[in-house]
DNA sequence: TTTAATATTCAATAAATTCTGAAAGGAATG
DNA sequence: CATTCCTTTCAGAATTTATTGAATATTAAA
């Protein structure tokens, strides 16, 4: 196995984890332990990723936070290992649920309780530009409410967008 | 209009800035054109959102990039001022197209390339993962190229799915 | 042209985030 | 119950990102 190729999916992964808002370090551990045939333990994932000891264990315990890694044990041996979660869907979900509680929530919930003051209606154009997007995030909210309630609603509608094609 | 609710709308604004990758200035900026029934100009954005007018300058350039505000004029008046572009959707667009390309495509184009390795055959765990991986990716990449073909194309997929009922 | 008003740039600074490594904690072994 | 091996924590260091504001550019009017 090429490790020039492995080290080049590790850093694209890291730098994917920007899109969905977990830092290069967590995703670069993340790819490592869903490359490793094996389970992993701490102090490879150090040495693997030129990172420290202490950032590896804070990265491999949010990992597991997440639910994407577990730990798991060797006989005869003290040091944990980790291994990823078989289903690969698991972080894309505990995030998505975690960010859209932290920052799209109180978002639209502050345009609501904007338009529910009467006193924007002098202005007109303003108010509606207003509805217009209190009812684009609406939909969304909708959706992604339905997305996120579970694992298998959302593979639904990943199955229904990938066989509609548009005009 | 209450100053309070306006703020408050500004503020959570900017904290959703975070969820599409745009920072908190920049989202807040937005944010205070958005509300702004009369076109607004760099001095009162600078004072209204308490930030330099260098800075008030760096997002309203870069808002203009992004397309979705515009610069107008106003006859006897030297300075620019500035409202939103009526299509609440271009943002969105603009930076989703953007992040696509800089942060999901190199992530598949590796994990394709490490799949096309022949010497990972040795691992079938490794590689099976690997494959539910890509197709998930795959789909997600389709779906992607889809919606950001065009506007009038994502504006179907989300009707489509605000209708769409699971179970 | 010159002047004056406004906008932009960018080097310096500040703020936020991430990482390190030494110290403390915990658990298996003899 | 002391030792050894391993993990976790967290204050400070390093790095990255965002902001400021003075210098520079631009533009309209005189």
């Amino acid at each position: 196995m090429n490790p020039n190729e492995l080290e080049h999916f590790i850093e694209s992964w890291g730098a994917m984890g920007v899109l969905w808002g977990i830092n290069r370090s967590r995703a670069r551990v993340h790819a490592l332990v869903l490359l490793s045939g094996d389970p992993i333990d701490l102090d490879e994932v150090a040495k693997r990723l030129n990172i420290s000891r202490g950032n590896a264990s804070m990265c491999l315990k949010e990992l597991r936070n997440w639910g994407v890694i577990r730990r798991v044990h060797r006989s005869g041996d003290r040091r944990d290992f980790y291994v990823i979660e078989p289903d690969v869907w698991k972080m894309f979900f505990r995030i998505a649920v975690e960010r859209k509680k932290r920052e799209f929530d109180p978002a639209l919930h502050s345009l609501r309780h904007l338009l529910s003051e009467n006193n924007l209606e002098k202005d007109k154009k303003v108010r509606d530009r207003l509805t217009q997007m209190e009812t684009l995030l609406s939909t969304v909210n909708l959706i992604l409410n339905r997305c996120l309630a579970d694992e298998a609603q959302s593979k639904k509608v990943l199955g229904l967008l990938s066989t509609f094609t548009p005009k």
